[in-house]
DNA sequence: TGTACATCAGTGAACGCGCGTTCACTGATGTAC
DNA sequence: TGTACATCAGTGAACGCGCGTTCACTGATGTAC
């Protein structure tokens, strides 16, 4: 039967929100049509209403997660100012492994996208230059050569594997996983320019070592 | 038919080969037993006549696939001694982006390993321990606070996720992915220590900034 | 405001399909004598 | 070395199952008059 237009647009955001979630825990295909529609109250069949696709869905599912995780991100620190200590803190936290379905899109599905249709592997990649747009904001002038823009899509990717790759260690190797994410976090602080050795002196004389030669 | 030992050896090998490049290609769950079997000449019957379940064979082709690829990473340069810089010249070049079936099953399947069988999850922890070390071989003294372990599991972290990231948008920003790949080679290099800022004078005194207060 | 009716979101049965796995069977291998 | 036979890798039909998608139908909504 027909419902009002509000509560057309209410399933279709329940449709979209049980998607992102689920999607990110067990994957695109690991996730079927009509587990969607039950977890949103609905039977496939409205799926099909809103939707021209399980592609379509999904689409938008990871354009609404990005949007979701991304505005998070950008205000981890509540009443004050993030700084990038602050994302990376919560990025590659313990508690964001953990939460498959929460947390950001692209840690959860990075290796699926390129075999995804297109407008989803679309989808993925706004979301990127998103989430690097707020990163780059955060970034302090460092010692690196390289400029911001570049250093940011390095910080990015890098956050975005270290927590793939936390999550696909921690059923084997707990405290392996563990350690990747503090030595990614340690690491990309020093990358943004947060932390910086000290220029010289520090008892260092002997670990400088010269130049690389061209 | 009964068949020799050597050639059921054979069979088993050709099984674990296909396994390996197909499930790179298109993920454990993209790819059915019946297409693996074709493509190494057999019915699916012989594959569970050599591996118990699907799982069991994708956890022996996740090996197999790891030990190839971190044998080549080991050795990138030939007739001379493989340096970080070759090293992430390889991994995060374009050739390597697009040959999913041939390059590192980590970057290929990292956020889809959560979501599979421990024994499989397993084999991947042994894969990435094993690239850490080979890496962690050729780092440089650098500038970095932290330790080469630690360094070494970032970088191998990084790796992965410059590779899965360049490989999510390739298909809708094809600029953007090679951008994704020289921006983390060139970091990573510094993170390594084969790059240094110069430690003082290089005009740069205006760039210098106070270090961060505790 | 009241009535008539076209619209269309949602239902649920049905579609063809490919999945992982099982199993009775085959027949060359390789062992026991 | 020659013969008898148990072994078992590989075949191919069949299994139940869940998948994405379609479709005839329902009935409250919302519009036209």
């Amino acid at each position: 039967m027909k419902v009002t237009k509000e509560k057309a647009a209410q399933n279709r955001a329940a449709l979209v929100e049980a998607a992102a979630r689920l999607f990110r825990e067990r994957g695109i295909d690991g996730v079927g049509v009509a587990e969607i529609s039950k977890e949103a109250g609905l039977t496939h069949g409205a799926l099909y209403a809103q939707f021209s696709s399980k592609d379509a869905l999904a689409a938008e599912a990871l354009a609404y997660g990005s949007q979701r995780a991304n505005r998070y991100m950008a205000a981890v620190k509540k009443g004050a100012a993030t700084t990038l200590r602050d994302q990376l803190d919560y990025y590659l936290s313990t508690d964001h492994r953990d939460n498959l379905g929460g947390g950001c899109a692209m840690a959860a599905s990075a290796s699926e996208i390129a075999r995804q249709a297109d407008e989803i592997s679309a989808r993925f990649s706004e979301g990127f230059e998103q989430l690097v747009g707020i990163v780059e904001a955060t970034l302090g002038e460092g010692s690196s050569r390289v400029g911001r823009h570049p250093r940011a899509l390095a910080l990015v990717a890098a956050m975005v594997g270290g927590v793939a790759v936390a999550r696909a260690v921690v059923k084997s190797r707990p405290e392996l996983s563990a350690e990747v994410l503090t030595a990614v976090r340690r690491i990309l602080a020093e990358v943004g320019g947060e932390f910086r050795p000290a220029p010289a002196g520090r008892a260092a004389s002997a670990r400088s070592k010269p130049r690389r030669a061209p």
